[in-house]
DNA sequence: TGCCTGATGTTCT
DNA sequence: GAACATCAGGCAC
């Protein structure tokens, strides 16, 4: 059996960030669990000047730097958490930035975290962590240990996945290393 | 429907 | 001291 670990370290950034469409997290939160599925990623590496990793590494930026299958969690704009899935080997700072999941289960869970519901509830990167309820002391979770679990599902067709431009950045726009799925309402507009 | 802006704090220069 | 992998509310059309 092959650990997270073992194949997101095998994987490149973009890789890893189509792997991840439709696999899903499963949190735990007072005992009772809320299943979401990955439906929008963002890969970044360190050779990429868009990427936290980009100017080497920082307190900030340790966890992208350690083994795969890690969360990284950071907080931006001064309110918001955002999360990534470390990847490739240990000493190389890459990771997939979650942008949007789509809930599958526990779905009034992850409103009380929120005062929204529907599509607002999970479709944008700080909206899906104040969700799931998580923040900075989740930075270096172990994605194969509850509170907050990675599953896997079979990888999607290729034919279900949209690649574009990534949102939101200033350096690096034109790499192309955002995937959606296809048809998705969760996957954030632009 | 779509643009503009305020909120707010961590990180790096 | 400025930039920032964002969001939500307000206002104009």
């Amino acid at each position: 059996m092959t650990s997270l670990t073992q194949l997101f370290e095998s994987l490149s950034p973009p890789e890893a960030a189509r792997r991840l469409l439709g696999c899903e997290f499963v949190r735990t939160i007072d005992g009772r669990e809320a299943r979401v599925r990955i439906v929008e990623t963002e890969a970044y590496h360190q050779s990429d000047a868009a990427s936290h990793s980009y100017n080497g590494r920082t307190q900030r930026t340790d966890v992208m730097f350690g083994p795969a299958a890690h969360l990284y969690v950071y907080f931006t704009y001064g309110m918001h958490y955002c999360c990534n899935v470390v990847s490739g080997p240990v000493g190389t700072g890459a990771g997939t930035l979650i942008r949007a999941v789509e809930p599958v289960e526990g779905t009034e869970l992850l409103q009380r975290n929120r005062d929204r519901s529907g599509i607002d509830l999970t479709n944008g990167p700080a909206k899906l962590c104040q969700a799931m309820a998580i923040r900075r002391e989740m930075n270096g979770h172990d994605l194969e240990q509850a509170p907050l679990r990675l599953v896997l599902n079979p990888a999607l067709e290729n034919d279900q996945i949209v690649e574009s431009t990534r949102v939101g950045i200033s350096k690096a726009v034109d790499v192309p290393w955002r995937f959606y799925v296809k048809d998705n309402p969760y996957v954030s507009k632009s």
